[in-house]
RNA sequence: CGGGCAAGCCGUUCUAUCGCUUCAAUUAAUUUUGAAGAGGAAAGUCCGGGCAACACAGAGCAUCCUGCUUCCUAACGGGAAGGAUCCUGGUUAACAGGAGACGGAAAGUGCCACAGAAAAUAAACUACUGCUGAUUUCUGAUCGGCAGAAAAGGUGAAAACGUGAGGUAAGAGCUCACGGCUUUGAAUGGCGACAUUCAUCGCGGUAAACCCCAGGAGUUGAAAGACCAAAUAAACCCCGGUUACGGAGCUGCUCGUUCCUAAUACUUGUAUUACCGGGAAGGGUAGGUCGUUUGAGCGUAUCAGCAAUGAUACGCCUAGAUAAAUGAUAGAAGCCCCCGAUUUAUCGUGGGAACAGAACCCGGCUUACAGGCUUGCAUUUUUU
RNA sequence: GCAUGCGUAGUUCAAUGGAUAGAAUGUCAGAUUCCGGUUCUGAUGAUGGGGGUUCGAAUCCCUUCGCGUGCA
């Protein structure tokens, strides 16, 4: 389903420090990715932070819709590209910082984060095996 | 008709697919259905309140803010109406338009660079007037002394109120007339600021310099605060306290006022135990509900008022998120711009749509804003 | 959300309301050197923006822009 819920996005303060200080990044222009396996068994295969720093972007406008498309384009490209991937008990935790400088139209936002979540499932699998 | 200025208002709409948040009903189920979902500034946080916690016998000082009058308002540094001042236009009159933090310089202190004789208790200098000394080429000139006086010196942003007359050795608001500003008192008009008239006192500027006068301000802000859940330490260590020139509380300070322990031992002022206060170190939580959206609320009509605004009646319920909802894609209509075509008001292609996103809630102020509408003002051109 | 501080040459700092805003350093040019450095001489360059008070504003007041800091 194309839906995208209060449940899917990560709220835990504990959860976004151990994040922040032992998950693995990576950057794939205009986005950084931090992300972590974790092992608890929560009813969501996938929880996600989107954040825009305002250090770029000083009025809310700008930063509102900035997430709005991001949120938009995952919540369409979610589904076939990441959650297949995931078996059994493996569940993601994800962090989406938005590096750019500039305010990209949706074509481009969703057609990066295409990418961007093939490459983080190529990474979770060599994980899984490892 | 065109552009300009001022004031007020609006701030794209509709359809389809896929979603987000809240509420109501429903379901085994976040299952399904329905309803609602950013602004004129939501912004800046510059003012004023509501609300909440803490504090409070009382007085004074300090600090900060405000500053023509009356009214409006819950309140305001906001608004309305008016007064005086200044600026612009004008027949320099009447009048019209605009502007501003608009109490006091006659309580006191300070400051006024450069230039200039002098920048504030006026007067050192040049020049002026009277008396007088010396020299000499002797109705005069040169060099001085004493006294008077504040008119002349054209520098400056500003020169001791301006003009004229009298007066005098020379002069001076020294006196008088007219005029400007101003203090105090009286009369008249006005709720009042103030205006007019008469008398009287005075005459540099600066209070967004200190200051004086009048009025006002308890402190902290929803990360306020209340409840639930979870966790828990009443452990250990150090310092201080036992009746007073000490300590603590009461607003920063002062006055003033209120309050301030027991037992045991012996060497009778020390120790131990308990108690009170503070510190250090260490441990835990960092979630949820309420506060929180029905309110100084919005719309319409009538009445009162010059107006701001108020009163009455009827109707309406209109966001409530919390690592932050109100979105994405496609199409259509209307608006604006560029280009091309012609029939000069139509068609076609392409592009654009501002400033900006609620975070406890209201009333203002300030700032940002594509385009459009309404009203008023003055002006240009054309037609009659 | 609330409270609070700051803004001066490219950089680091000065300046009591008073003449052309000063010093160090940097940059540029010249001299010195076979060349470079050092040294010497000269030049360059600033009060965040707007408005007001004042004869006069970096300074005083208002407004706006930007950059920080703190909070349970």
């Amino acid at each position: 389903m194309y839906t995208f819920k209060k449940e899917e996005r990560l709220c835990s303060e504990k959860l976004i420090q151990g994040l922040f200080s032992s998950g693995s990044s990576f950057i794939l222009y205009p986005f950084r990715i931090t992300w972590m396996a974790a092992s608890d068994e929560s009813a969501q295969l996938v929880r996600v932070v989107i954040s825009v720093p305002k250090r770029n972007f000083k009025r809310a406008v700008d930063r509102n819709v900035i997430k709005r498309r991001i949120r938009e384009a995952y919540r369409l490209n979610k589904q076939e590209l990441l959650y297949q991937q995931i078996e059994g008990k493996n569940r993601i935790v994800l962090s989406i910082h938005y590096v750019g400088k500039e305010i990209f139209p949706f074509s481009f936002v969703e057609k990066k984060l295409k990418s961007t979540l093939l490459k983080l499932s190529d990474e979770f699998h060599e994980k899984v095996v490892d």
